[in-house]
DNA sequence: CGATTTTGACCCGCGC
DNA sequence: GCGCGGGTCAAAATCG
């Protein structure tokens, strides 16, 4: 009996351990026909790819191909021109050709030319930034050149020894970068401390320009031109020229990477136009979860113009038409600053008509916010209440006076940021001033944008003097609020336009703000 | 009193 | 060559 139970009991355990092979043998066939599906699946997955693959090397090539075919039209033309002109000159280098083979050097360069790894047409702007970040020798060097002409030539004007600083790194160009903001107050404080040294009424606009230059460093030949916009007076025109030779206060590199990406985008922008009319560019951003468009007009190329000019045009467009561009201020790139080259205008005007105006005072577009930390958001005030205490309660933390406060909606700002920086072209070029005022999160920082419920927040970390940075609290109250941002009163305008040039109207110019 | 603005004069490039 | 217009200079005025 004791051998018929232990029979049984092995018999058990060897049954027990056929059923167990025979579930791992199910479980291993399952585990492998899913494998095997899924080999499939990947399979025909990876035969769509490589499909879509084979596509876009087709497409590719053909890109490619018609490339070569349009240089070698490009090169043909250029043959025949060197043939109607001078056979002799074929150097590459700067010869005297149509503006067709300037274009082409300046844009179908390969970047392996310098190690800078821009083309050739890269204007003053660009090294300018550059040297916002690092202070090249080579600017220094470049400036040290002016101030030693300067005291040579004593009947030669200095500008003499910036245009030739210039037509060295750029023959026959110097790029500059305008910006229309819908700006109540005579200048546009964009960090920097500006001194004027001029005011002249141009031909054309009854509104005087003013003529400032850079006064963070005595040597520094970056200079603007501050003029009201004729059909519209609420639109002040900055146009920025030159090459900061000088560390940038972090108020000021805002600006400055936004003009520099505009003028890089001119640049390398043109590169690509070539001698076509007109260019169209438009970015999206998703804001307030909906899609909306930022018109790039690449206008047509002028045929007198002085020199290539970039608009960034950042006044809000508060009636929202459907057309991209803001007819209520018709470009002014033609008819105030014609580009010898050609002239690109980027129009960040918002569509949206609830923009509340932030500062670009701070020049850092509102993103120090978070690094200042003292602000009342939630605040459940109307706009104008809000934007009162706020500069009240801003003022001790500014530790100066009320520098100029400009009506420029946040998502315009927001706007202007997201299209340059979604730019290839310059990503390079504003990625570490960018970054350093956005404080890395791109996104999140792009949406630190004051909603139409919390607290204005402007910030003033610059303690400049002058007079740019100057502007009254009443004035901005007046007309910061968003609804009256486009019927301020131009009364303490110093660029309001005026016949003549009266001093009733200069002095007030950037004075008489403070209340 | 120093810094800044104003403003008439001057320079220079460009078109005719 | 001349005139025009934009840009700059620099002395005077003004401001803080």
């Amino acid at each position: 009996m004791e051998v018929d139970l232990t029979q049984i009991k092995q018999e058990h355990k060897r049954d027990d351990r056929v059923k167990e092979e025979e579930t791992q043998l199910e479980l291993t066939k399952a585990e492998m026909g899913a494998v095997t599906e899924e080999n499939q699946r990947l399979r025909v997955y990876l035969d769509q790819i490589m499909k879509e693959y084979q596509t876009l090397q087709k497409k590719y090539q053909e890109t490619i191909h018609l490339q070569q075919e349009t240089l070698t039209t490009i090169n043909d033309n250029k043959q025949k021109i060197n043939d109607e002109t001078e056979l002799v000159s074929l150097s590459l280098g700067r010869t005297s050709s149509t503006e067709l083979m300037k274009k082409d050097k300046r844009c179908s360069t390969p970047p392996t030319k310098g190690p800078e790894g821009l083309c050739l047409g890269l204007s003053s702007i660009t090294r300018a930034e550059s040297s916002v970040a690092r202070s090249s020798p080579e600017n220094s060097s470049e400036e040290a050149k002016d101030e030693a002409r300067s005291p040579q030539k004593p009947s030669t004007p200095k500008r003499n020894g910036d245009d030739q600083e210039v037509s060295q790194q750029n023959p026959a160009k110097k790029t500059r970068v305008s910006v229309r903001v819908r700006c109540d107050t005579p200048t546009m404080n964009d960090g920097c401390q500006w001194r004027k040294y001029g005011q002249k009424i141009a031909k054309g606009n009854p509104c005087p320009r003013a003529y400032y230059r850079c006064t963070v460093s005595p040597t520094c030949p970056v200079r603007k031109q501050v003029q009201r916009c004729p059909q519209d007076m609420s639109i002040l025109i900055t146009t920025y020229e030159g090459t900061h030779n000088h560390q940038l206060p972090v108020s000021a590199t805002a600006m400055a990477s936004t003009t520099s990406a505009a003028a890089t985008m001119l640049t390398a922008g043109s590169s690509t136009s070539g001698s076509t009319g007109s260019q169209r560019l438009n970015f999206y951003l998703n804001e307030h979860s909906k899609l909306k468009p930022i018109y790039l007009s690449h206008s047509s190329i002028s045929p007198s113009p002085s020199c290539p000019t970039v608009t960034l045009d950042l006044t809000s467009n508060t009636l929202s038409t459907s057309s991209p561009y803001n007819h209520r201020s018709p470009p002014p790139v033609t008819s105030i600053f014609p580009p010898r080259y050609s002239t690109t205008n980027l129009n960040f005007s918002s569509m949206e008509s609830h923009a509340l105006p932030i500062s670009w005072s701070n020049g850092s577009f509102n993103y120090r916010e978070n690094q200042m930390g003292s602000l009342n958001f939630g605040s459940t005030q109307s706009q104008d209440n809000i934007y009162h205490s706020f500069m009240q309660n801003n003022k001790p933390m500014m530790g100066m006076s009320a520098p100029n406060q400009h009506s420029i909606p946040p998502d315009t700002i927001e706007a202007a940021t997201r299209a340059i920086t979604s730019n290839p072209n310059f990503q390079s070029v504003l990625q570490a001033a960018l970054t350093s005022i956005i404080g890395g999160g791109g996104d999140k920082a792009g949406q630190t944008i004051v909603k139409p419920g919390d607290t204005f927040p402007v910030f003033s970390s610059f303690p400049s003097t002058s007079n740019a940075n100057k502007c009254s609290t009443a004035s901005i109250n007046k007309s910061m609020p968003a609804k009256t941002v486009n019927s301020q009163a131009a009364g303490s305008n110093s660029l309001q336009c005026s016949s003549s040039r009266s001093k009733s109207t200069s002095p007030e110019t950037s004075r008489d703000h403070v209340a």
